[in-house]
DNA sequence: CTAGTTACGTACCGATCGATACGAAACCTG
DNA sequence: CAGGTTTCGTATCGATCGGTACGTAACTAG
């Protein structure tokens, strides 16, 4: 059973490599299976019978992209504090989407500008699993007294990804990791300041 | 002299806001000539003839977008304080690319994602004239001492082009206004805390 | 009217898109 | 070796891409 057959002539992962850094670079639909087949350095043939379709190929691109690039996701919510999760989690952003010898910004953004369905709402979902995570995290946080009882943890959440989706845009537009890493630090100004929950007790804001 | 020729039987400009908003809802590449001729409602060379090529198209388009969409920039520069400003200009653009009736997110952020040298430039530009001026915008500030004197205009300015940039994609994730807007309201507490210039940034936590 | 000018849109261009048919080649079993 | 299985890559598919040639229609000037 099992006779074998033909022998795979390349390295499935290694492809799936090149065919990470080509999607990270060029987003969904702007990288084209020419690019791709170059890229692999493989046959057109070769790519559908090993990965399927387009689509197919860009999701496990997408979980290779997680699984390879995306670790500080986790070592982040493994920080003892809220304000420690946060620190690690911009931080690690901004080196990721500027890491010397990668592609600048971050593949699940640069893909998110497509029609495509299907790789939208894949982007979409990560993007929501992550938020969700340091959502609650940052509940966590609020319990264990590391953060004020009356802060918004949703909210919290919603502002760090909005952050790092910044960082992606700003990494692929030339900024430096130095500049991104300034700002990662300053945005934890955020822990220092009243949120939008407390009472107007000082006139900072007046809508 | 100029006998004039047979009418134009479209409204450029009725056209052209067609075009805005074919490029904003699907970017510069995944608008195809196809789908603007017929959001625009005229045929493929009457559009040649009226705008010159996609690219030509695309700039009239991005100027018209910033003309129409993007005033609330020249309303903050022109608040009073560098707080006032950030905060116009952070409430502005969340409600821009967040406006009923028009596509979530901003074009410039849409079509950045692209391999097109010409659109990628303009918009890289069009985001270089906003943060320099914000930057100049916040100079001031420090020199008429409604920011600390070690403040970092440039490292601000880049604070509020990072948040708007990712209010954008935010946007087209379907995040609401009301969300946005509580973000950039939190995000002023940047104004409220140390800068990275200050010495001693770390451990300042209030506990 | 005729002549000149400009815009009209059908029909089409070559190039590229994602995806495949198909015969040859390379492996295993017996 | 023969028979079965799997992968190989050339050559090609129809659809769509951005862009245009060209004959016709609508206007003005004389």
């Amino acid at each position: 059973m099992t006779p074998g057959g033909r022998p795979l002539a390349f390295e499935p992962d290694a492809a799936l490599d090149a065919a990470v850094v080509t999607f990270w670079r060029h987003g969904y639909e702007a990288a084209g299976m020419a690019e791709l087949t170059q890229a692999m350095n493989i046959s057109r043939p070769a790519l559908y019978r090993a990965f399927g379709d387009k689509a197919q190929l860009f999701r496990a691109a997408l979980d290779r992209y997680i699984a390879l690039n995306m670790g500080y996701v986790e070592d982040a919510l493994e920080k003892p504090t809220s304000r420690e999760v946060a620190e690690a989690f911009l931080t690690g952003n901004a080196k990721a989407v500027t890491t010397p010898g990668r592609p600048p910004g971050c593949l699940s953004v640069q893909a998110m500008v497509t029609d495509e369905a299907d790789a939208f709402s894949q982007l979409a979902e990560n993007r929501r699993v992550i938020q969700t995570r340091l959502a609650d995290r940052f509940r966590r946080g609020i319990q264990e007294g590391d953060l004020p009882s009356d802060e918004d943890a949703e909210e919290l959440a919603r502002f760090m990804i909005t952050l790092t989706t910044g960082f992606a845009i700003r990494a692929t537009d030339g900024e430096s990791q130095d500049a991104l890493l300034a700002l990662a630090r300053r945005s934890l100004a955020i822990f220092s300041a009243p949120n939008s929950n407390s009472p107007r007790t000082e006139g900072m804001t007046h809508d």
